[in-house]
DNA sequence: TCTGGGGTCCTAGGACCC
DNA sequence: TCTGGGGTCCTAGGACCC
């Protein structure tokens, strides 16, 4: 079944948003109105790496692959059609999008439709750079910010005394100064509609619609294009019939229940009248940190057995080296495994004591694979930690299994 | 021309406890 | 020799997002 992304609480029959104005003395007060933006950075890594190569400005290039395979071939600027290997489109600019390059394509296929494009590799610590300058100034015009990612942002605006139309260009404007870089806003009175109207005038657009604007600006885009419904989904809309969130709205709510269970169909019916409620979340704990790679050939667990504990081990320490860097331990380790068909296994182990150093990672790990089956040959491995504690939240956990066990015993040994 | 790496959330069954 | 129901934790898989 799909996930829903937080479908809040469940919208009850006849609930949801509450049009202005509704009944005194029910419930709930009506919520009062909100503003929420979303701003969506315009082809974000392609655009950082244009600001590196202004003189690839109006030619199509594409952000994706390893660097060392990137860079190892021909003199000039590194074609896609030079490019062997594994690798996918992380990025393109809209001049590579219009020969239907796109996102998470592997990059072998979007060689095959634009073999000039230049492909550049990924330097991932510059996107880093210039995403806190853009979050650091948007938040200087709008304070409330969630963050969602490398490249974008929800600001909640309800607070803020300027008009819409005046903040989302101030928004631009700061974000221009920051960074020398465009971006794409929607302001609507919530995140679902904020992150589609964002979408509708891309790139360096500004689009603010309200609950009246539904029908004629929403409802005729395509299903997908709602935060939630992915590839599946789509799928099993398409079947019935359902093309557009215009034709979702009209489906019968007890038809999409009975159809993608109580959850996700009630959501999905909230979601095409534009219904939600999900706040503004300005601060969350990370809930996992991992690592893994996929490796340039598939490797046999046995005959490659020491490549792969060498990947292991780098991967552990990497891990280890992120928790120390964050200030996490972890109280259960999961590994994952993909082998040469795609098909992917996990296997995860709490831990009777949080950790956080690279040899127990690896010992929790090789537990792990030890219950995986291992006759086929691998393409990826991973290694993921869960149960995350702060140090202070470890602090806290010693404290009280010290409690529980000798108190005072060893007084010497405690933290 | 097969499909990266880092995440979140949901579901569902079984264990275990009350 | 049986019979509940609820609650939480653990584990595995999968959809989805950037």
């Amino acid at each position: 079944m799909a996930a829903s992304p937080a479908p809040s609480p469940q919208p009850g029959p006849g609930d949801g948003v509450r049009p202005a104005g509704s009944p005194p003395g029910g419930e709930r007060e009506s919520d009062p109105p909100r503003r929420i933006a979303h701003l969506d950075m315009d082809a974000f890594f392609a655009s950082v790496e244009l600001l590196e190569h202004p003189e690839l400005r109006g030619l199509p290039v594409v952000v994706g692959g390893r660097r060392a395979l990137v860079a190892s071939r021909g003199d000039g600027l590194p074609r896609l059609k030079d490019y062997a290997g594994r690798g996918v489109v992380t990025t393109a600019t809209y001049e590579a999008r219009a020969f239907g390059v796109h996102s998470g394509m592997g990059l072998m296929k979007a060689a095959a439709l634009a073999p000039e494009a230049i492909l550049l590799p990924a330097h991932f610590e510059a996107y880093s750079r210039v995403s806190r300058a853009f979050k650091a100034a948007a938040t200087a015009v709008a304070p409330r910010m969630e963050d969602r990612g490398i490249d974008e942002i929800y600001l909640d605006l309800t607070d803020l005394a300027d008009d819409s139309l005046a903040l989302a260009r101030q928004l631009k404007a700061a974000v221009r100064e920051a960074t020398g870089l465009t971006c794409s806003i929607g302001i609507t009175p919530n995140k679902l509609l904020s992150k589609l109207a964002s979408e509708l005038q891309k790139p360096d657009g500004i689009t603010i619609l309200g609950l009246e604007d539904i029908p004629a600006r929403i409802w005729p885009l395509p299903c997908a294009a709602v935060n939630g419904i992915g590839p599946k989904a789509t799928e099993r809309l398409k079947t019935s019939g359902i093309l557009t969130i215009g034709d979702l709205a009209r489906a019968d709510p007890a038809w999409l229940v009975a159809q993608f269970g109580p959850s996700y169909g009630a959501w999905l019916h909230a979601a095409a009248l534009g219904r939600d409620d999900r706040p503004v979340v300005t601060v969350r704990e990370p809930k996992s940190i991992s690592r893994e790679t996929t490796f340039e050939r598939d490797l046999h667990p046995r005959l490659d057995r020491e490549e792969l504990s060498r990947i292991l081990l780098d991967l552990c320490e990497r891990l280890a080296a992120d928790l120390a860097r964050k200030g996490y331990r972890t109280g259960g380790v999961g590994i994952k495994l993909r082998y040469d068909d795609f098909t992917t296994v996990t296997r995860d182990q709490v831990l009777p004591e949080p950790v956080a150093d690279a040899g127990s990672l690896r010992q929790t790990a090789r537990a792990c694979l030890r219950r995986v089956p291992l006759d086929r040959r691998l393409r990826l491995l991973g290694i993921r930690a869960g149960h995350l504690l702060t140090e202070a939240g470890y602090q806290a956990h010693r404290a009280q299994a010290g409690a529980r066990r000798e108190p005072g015993l060893f007084p010497e040994l405690e933290g």
